[in-house]
Formats: C-alpha cells, structure tokens, sequence
DNA sequence: AGCTTTCACAACCTATCGGTTGTACAAGCC
DNA sequence: GGCTTGTACAACCGATAGGTTGTGAAAGCT
C-alpha cells in the first residue's frame, strides 16, 4: 500500500503544484503560517476559493492543517515534495543520459557516414 | 521576455507533469524515441489521444519533435524539468530551512519561557 | 497512379477545475 | 445570550481537460 500507489501521489503533488495560486500559498506559507483568511488577502479570490486550494494541498500531503480554535495555521511538509522531486531527478539523470548516448551515437553515424542505419535516435540535425 | 513568465512555464511543465499518462509516455520516451503509434499501443487509448498528449508535452518542451516522413520522433528536452526541479528544490529547501528555524524557535521560546511573542511562526504544539 | 500507413485536426461529450454566492457551524467577545 | 469572526460545505457556473469518432493530409509501397 505504499509503493504502489506512488503514481496516484504524483498525480496529486503535480497536479497541486500545476496552479499558480497554490504555488504562491506555498511560497507565502513557506515565509510564515497563514491562516486561510490571511492567505485570501493577497490573491484577490474568495476565502473560499483559498479554502479549496488549502485542501487540494492537503490532499496532496504538502500542507498540514491544525486545529486552533477557529484559526486553521497551515503546516507544509516537504515529505511529499521529495516524491515529487525524486520523480523528476530520475528522469533528469535518465534524460540526461540518454541525451550523452544520443550524441556518441550521432557522431558514430557521422563517422561511418552512412544515412539511414535505423528508426529512431534522430534528432533536430538538419 | 524571460523571467517574468517563469510561472507560466512552471504551469505548463507540472501541468504536463500531472497526468498519469503523460509520464508514462515521458519514461517510455526515456528508454528510447518512439512514434506516437508506438506510444499509442501500451496505454489502451487512441492514437489521437496520445496525440494530444505529445501536443501538451510539446507546449511544455518537455519533448521536441521532429519530422522524419510521416513518422514524428519524440526527442525529451531536459531543459523545463529543470525549472520544475528548480521550483521544487528552492521550496524544498526554504521549509527544510524553515522547520530548522522553527525547532530553533521552539527552543528559544522553550528557553525563555514566554509564552506570545509574535503572531505567527507557530506549529503544531499543543 | 493507387493503396496503405502515420499522424493531426475538428467536432463533440462528459467530468473536473477554479471560481462565485449563500449558508451554516464552531469559537471567542460584549 | 447574542453578535462577530474564521472557516468550511453546498449549489451553481463557465472554462478546460481528456477522451472519443470521423476525416483528411502527407509520405512510403507496389
């Protein structure tokens, strides 16, 4: 149950991410707790709609809400973030990777001088 | 020209990030180009909507693509991973930072043994 | 030239998103 | 107890996302 559904928690931390409301909640909480009202203030939207966002970020675990009184202080947590961040240095690591092997074999190719070799592994070499 | 819609391109990617999909055509473009046929295959939907997909990954510049006949080579384009990565790494590091800061916080509060201060920097501590 | 293959565009449908307004509920203040 | 404050829930709305089918265009095959 944890492994597995790493997917489903990408799809959450990207898809919050994806806003650029809920990206600056984040860089504003990262400056200090806010409360959901204090968060509203700068963004020219609604309480509520700030309300939505918050539990679309605590959907997604990047956010954690505690209870004090009436007030709702926002926690963010980085453990989310990590899934998110590891997914991307993967794929940085592998593209980057690939993008080595992509100029060894251009330059094979241009070496043997040959034209059609195979299907793939062509790029923007005009 | 350049700075200022960084948001717009962070949307764009984590936007493209954020479909199931789409990162798995990214990590099947990763282990070597494909047409949009051959993507189409593995995911039990239609070509045309796969098609649509490579047209977000493109509006991203997540991958580029080049004509070779009829067939449309995906080459990946680590570039824009690299802002998400950015986005992700400076907030990352901010909260890292800040909860640093906050357990310091803590502590000195604890030292002092006031109990305002200010109004916010405040977590979960019951 | 004609057929096939590979792809993208267009139109359409449904579900979801981001937003609003209205309301309710829980907790402090008078 | 009653008012105000802070937040969330519900209903609604327009726009967009993701999917489908249908069609057409461009390049190769015979």
């Amino acid at each position: 149950m944890t492994a597995v559904d790493v997917e489903d928690e990408l799809t959450l931390v990207f898809s919050a991410l994806a806003d650029p409301t809920r990206r600056a909640i984040l860089a504003r909480l990262a400056r200090g707790d806010a409360t959901a009202g204090e968060l509203a203030e700068p963004f020219a939207i609604s309480q509520q709609a700030v309300s939505k966002h918050l539990k679309v970020l605590e959907g997604a675990r990047l956010i954690s809400r505690t209870r004090t009184a009436q007030a709702r202080p926002c926690a963010l947590d980085p453990v989310r973030l990590d899934t998110a961040a590891g997914w991307i240095a993967r794929h940085r690591q592998v593209w980057a990777d690939r993008h080595d092997r992509l100029e060894e074999h251009l330059a094979a190719l241009r070496a043997e001088q040959q034209g059609d070799a195979g299907n793939d592994e062509e790029a923007a070499t005009p």
